[in-house]
DNA sequence: AAAGATTTGTCCGTATGTATG
DNA sequence: ACATACATACGGACAAATCTT
């Protein structure tokens, strides 16, 4: 294979950085398996057209990481990972979905906020555009410890006045909705895109600077039709595989 | 809202970049849909903590891209570029699902041929890993002129032996295989998974060469259940969105 | 129609960080 | 360790286009 991109000066983002990419990506890629290393710096050096000073920052980089562990004499040996499958369908649930592939799923509440509801929110709440208030729940979802995902979830205030605390006390959004007398709910629509991780995205999702995420829009509904969720869903591509089964009926 | 995350210095990104992130994630929120326009660059300069030098750098990246555009005098306009929605269902169809967004839907064949089976695409059709042989599709699929996706599609030889030349008649999957006696068929699974685009993709697609791409694998299947077709797609991202209908399952 | 406020466009210069040899 | 080149970031001043009063 051996396909690398060149290094872009102009791009704002630093040579070793852009490196430190790239080398993460053929490890991800499965392109080092055979030896279970990185070739040696010089050869990257060349590789990539540039002073091999800078391949190091990038190993040194990734090494931080742990992605990577120097040897002296030996080479740079690699750690890896695999992708989780997230299944989406009518019954999509964060945990039930992934709880076979993990060992420890953790869904942390990073902030809760009631704020006027934008058209797009109130358009797929089925709420009035103007004077709605909706709850804003952003969250992050770790499996085993990694980061996985990057939520927003909207609720309408006037139902779900109580989501806050309700879900502070659960960490779990089909609880919290329990609670609250939703006793079923289901995907109506999920849209998908992909694009590239925003600088916030990375930091958060622990992710290199030109990392690829899947961004999901969701819309949760009760079995009557009436809307009662709405999510963004940011996804570490790198890390995860949606799903979508269309097997039954 | 305006919760602006703070510009890292030592992340080995530029500030420019990352306010670029910041400001292009904004406008896909929906932050700024009232006006249409980004704020002053002298209030995200204030905002960010930056100088307005760095902040016109930021927008300039934007404004390359086709996303902003910059008027003096008046102020930074957005120009949303928007994505065709490509419907992932049941009963998915290119055509169908495209048709009503784009005035001209185009696949065109870049190659045909005839290989031993993977295991994995053995196993997606059902048929024995060992000496089956499939036909291998390749193909571009264009709206109004732009590259949407590249395709490599798989049938069992043995049972769709006239596969190419049907195809090649009609430019359409779905009438090669009525012609070939499969009166309907459906979408048993897809799997989505996003990534950089390869050098090769980039050029096919035409996209730029670190442009995300979204990978799908997907198998069709007979009303009987037997898999007749195992697709793997690569769509430019940047042109279009997945949707994942789970209304009628 | 004129004046003033707002906002982007352009120029100067200086300092710092990054990559190379 | 040092010299060089280049991109990045900051600060200030003014011009040009647009909108409001």
């Amino acid at each position: 294979m051996n396909e690398h991109f060149p290094i872009d000066r102009r791009s704002g983002i630093s040579a070793w950085k852009q490196i430190a990419d790239q080398i993460s990506r053929s490890i991800r890629s499965g392109e080092y398996d055979e030896t279970g290393m990185v070739p040696p710096e010089t050869v990257l050096a060349e590789r990539f057209g540039v002073n091999r000073h800078t391949v190091r920052n990038a190993i040194a980089a990734l090494a931080e990481d742990g992605m990577l562990r120097r040897v002296q004499g030996r080479g740079t040996l690699i750690e890896k990972r695999e992708r989780l499958v997230y299944p989406v369908g009518r019954r999509t649930r964060f945990s039930d979905g992934l709880g076979s592939q993990a060992h420890d799923l953790e869904m942390r509440l990073l902030s809760t906020r009631s704020v006027p509801a934008s058209e797009q929110v109130a358009a797929a709440l089925g709420i009035p555009a103007t004077q709605s208030i909706v709850l804003k729940l952003d969250t992050l979802s770790l499996a085993d410890g990694e980061p996985i995902s990057l939520s927003t979830h909207y609720f309408d205030q006037r139902r779900f006045p109580d989501m806050a605390s309700h879900f502070e006390r659960h960490h779990s959004i089909t609880r919290a909705l329990v609670e609250q007398g939703v006793e079923d709910y289901f995907r109506v629509s999920t849209e998908v895109t992909g694009r590239l991780a925003t600088s916030e995205e990375s930091v958060r999702l622990r992710l290199a600077s030109t990392a690829v995420v899947l961004e999901t829009l969701a819309v949760n509904a009760e079995s009557s039709g009436q809307a009662i969720q709405f999510s963004r869903t940011i996804f570490a591509a790198e890390r995860i595989t949606l799903r979508l089964d269309t097997q039954g009926l």
